[in-house]
DNA sequence: AAAAAATCTTAACCTAGGTTAAGATTAATT
DNA sequence: AATTAATCTTAACCTAGGTTAAGATTTTTT
């Protein structure tokens, strides 16, 4: 993660420390959630290794995939992290993942403390705002196809990690009709 | 919006000034641009009259309404602005308008400089981002008639101001099938 | 106040995408 | 290695939403 930040912006040895010392280590099996619908979401997550996914379940049990994060993602459901609201979201591992914690109280600490920290997770924030922008433009402008090659070309590596009916449930199409539209690519 | 900022968080009158010092004022005719395809965003705009909408314009020239604003609201392409790069969106006037405008080396200034109106603008884009996260679970899971119910809960004063044409284009429909709708929500 | 332009509705017909279900393939678990 | 479970594909049929076009209504502009 150190280093990560590091590439965006350099850190002295106290702000190295001071990191270092807030964070804690998870280890998450398979299908193990890191929150789920209900709690309060306490942490920023940073994963190190392995594959998860934030998503919703509506009142069909159909989920829907809003997020997928891989090695150097962050995964948060930043409204409940800054309201101290129950999540709507679950998060849970696709892969056996590593993910990396800081509680609010110490992000907190740190921003005020650290500015430079402080603009790095300003920028993470604009630069994720940005792309939920873009996915809301193609959400309400295209069709299922130009959204699944848009997913390939936005997420060439997750795109071999992960099942189609993920693929599907975050492109908002049903995994049978994804099914329809690769056929009719490939030919 | 000194109002409008102060009612998030108190500023005192060093702040005031410089935040007043650094704002310039522009009105725009109903169908006005603030800004066009092409341009690259150089101001941040704050509404103090009218409504706007912020839109993109696809190949066979339909346009698609990525967001609105009224008065009190931000409207930037954040995209642009923060990478100078050409923006795909366009900014036009629904009403005769009036913004306050900051430049990005001014923005920047400030944000060097005030830590408290730095962090306001921070709370502005996470409370931003949270709400087109909802808005892409949306478009994701629900159907045409619940996309345009949580419209008009989310922007009850907009739905009166503004056509069902725009509203349309901001759900991702036709106008045609919105009538439908209505009318089925009507008997 | 009149003319022009934009909006809203309706209706007939079309299509992208959903549903259900079954079989084939692949991956995970014991 | 065998069993179980999840994934992917296909196909027949269905439906939410798109298209085209025309008329009625409202809003803007002159």
């Amino acid at each position: 993660m150190i280093n990560h930040i590091k590439k965006l912006l350099p850190l002295d040895k106290l702000e190295e420390e001071v990191l270092l010392s807030k964070i804690t280590f998870k280890k998450l099996k398979r299908r193990q959630f890191l929150l789920q619908e209900g709690d309060v979401c306490r942490h920023y997550n940073f994963i190190v290794e392995g594959c998860m996914r934030m998503y919703m379940v509506d009142e069909k049990g159909t989920e829907h995939n809003l997020q997928f994060g891989e090695k150097n993602w962050w995964i948060t459901d930043i409204g409940s992290f800054h309201s101290d609201v129950p999540t709507q979201l679950f998060i849970d591992a696709l892969e056996p993942s590593e993910v990396l914690q800081i509680k609010k109280e110490d992000l907190i600490f740190i921003y005020t403390h650290f500015p430079k920290i402080d603009r790095y997770f300003r920028v993470l924030i604009e630069n994720a705002f940005i792309k939920m922008q873009a996915r809301v433009l193609q959400n309400i402008s295209a069709t299922a196809e130009e959204k699944y090659l848009t997913f390939l070309k936005d997420y060439p590596n997750l795109s071999n990690r992960i099942s189609q009916i993920q693929i599907a449930s975050y492109i908002g199409v049903t995994p049978e009709f994804l099914s329809k539209v690769r056929r009719s690519l490939m030919k």
